[in-house]
DNA sequence: ACAATGATTGTTAGG
DNA sequence: CCTAACAATCATTGT
């Protein structure tokens, strides 16, 4: 019955503060670039995505390490590609399941790490080649994939002013609405 | 540091 | 105080 937690979320709403903008008469085309420095909350409205319950919930920072909380808290990046399983893990896909059949009782991570890190040791280089292959292979698409990432982010404006609902700015020069494109500092 | 895995532990909010 | 809900923890290797 107990539901997520909610007004102890820091509200940061406050700031979006205006660098620069220029004038584009003598642009081709009708559009003014806008650079600022957007809040959290506007980058998510942009992307239409709802502001998930883990960021909602208070963080449990009662035992965190400093660094594992810095590293938490830059985590939080929208739709990167993950990173993919290494050979190791996907052998212990395998693992798993043959050790569940020899042990159904052991369950814990730590028992199974520790006997899937020892057997990995001991198995020759010919077994291990076909998870080598995998994870080889899961590993071009992630760079290929974090390529396009990096080439979508790089291009794609983060949000537009209509997105903000605001009203366009009235270019006199041109006698037009002009479209805002707002890019992140 | 971080990727997957799940049982266990810890923390929080609300009734 | 109790309980539901959920985040963090534990270990392992490779990148």
């Amino acid at each position: 019955m107990a539901k997520k937690a909610s007004k102890s979320r820091k509200d940061r709403s406050s700031s979006t503060s205006v660098a620069s903008a220029k004038c584009p008469s003598t642009a081709s085309t009708h559009q003014m670039v806008l650079r600022i420095k957007s809040s959290e909350k506007m980058r998510k409205a942009a992307q239409g995505s709802v502001v998930s319950e883990r960021e909602t919930r208070p963080k449990l920072k009662s035992r965190l390490k400093s660094k594992q909380q810095l590293k938490k808290k830059t985590k939080i990046d929208a739709k990167m590609p993950k990173k993919p399983p290494t050979a190791f893990f996907y052998f212990l896909e395998d693992f798993r399941k043959e050790f569940q059949e020899q042990n159904p009782d052991i369950k814990s991570m730590r028992d199974i790490g520790k006997a899937c890190g020892e057997k990995w040791k001991t198995m020759t280089y010919e077994e291990k080649v076909k998870y080598y292959d995998i994870a080889t292979e899961k590993r071009a698409e992630f760079d290929t994939a974090m390529a396009d990432y990096n080439k979508r982010k790089m291009k794609k404006p983060k949000m537009i002013l209509s997105m903000m609902n605001k009203s366009k700015p009235w270019c006199w020069c041109t006698r037009k609405c002009i479209d805002v494109v707002v890019y992140d500092l």
